[in-house]
DNA sequence: CAGGGGGCTAAGG
DNA sequence: GCCTTAGCCCCCT
């Protein structure tokens, strides 16, 4: 029983599970997803999304609740875009609320 | 097989 | 607020 057959799955369907206008952390989604200590395999398979994706990448945030990508690059003007466009609001690089993390 | 790195996290200085 | 250390786990050189 090796558990990386699909660890994946199990993110990315616990990915698809978040509701609109919530966000979480990596660590929460990988723990919800039932692989504590997979907060950085979210990341990097979040990265491996295709640009066209379906899935709501731009809900996860960081612990800090903050976007995870430079300031001001591309990705993060994308996520932000994405979050705000669900009502989530930002105080400077910090996203309020959240009922989740 | 060893090394380095990544949309991470928590704890310290 | 910033940077470093250490732990975590998978993937590509």
């Amino acid at each position: 029983m090796t558990n990386t057959p699909d660890y994946k799955a199990a993110i990315l369907q616990q990915l698809a599970s978040i509701p609109f206008g919530k966000t979480c952390s990596y660590g929460y989604l990988a723990k919800a997803a039932g692989l504590p200590g997979y907060a950085r395999q979210v990341g990097n398979i979040m990265k491996s999304l295709p640009h066209d994706t379906q899935l709501p990448w731009h809900r996860i945030v960081n612990s800090q609740r903050k976007i995870s990508f430079p300031i001001g690059s591309e990705a993060y003007l994308e996520q932000r875009r994405r979050l705000e466009a669900e009502g989530i609001e930002f105080k400077g690089e910090k996203i309020l609320i959240t009922q989740f993390l």
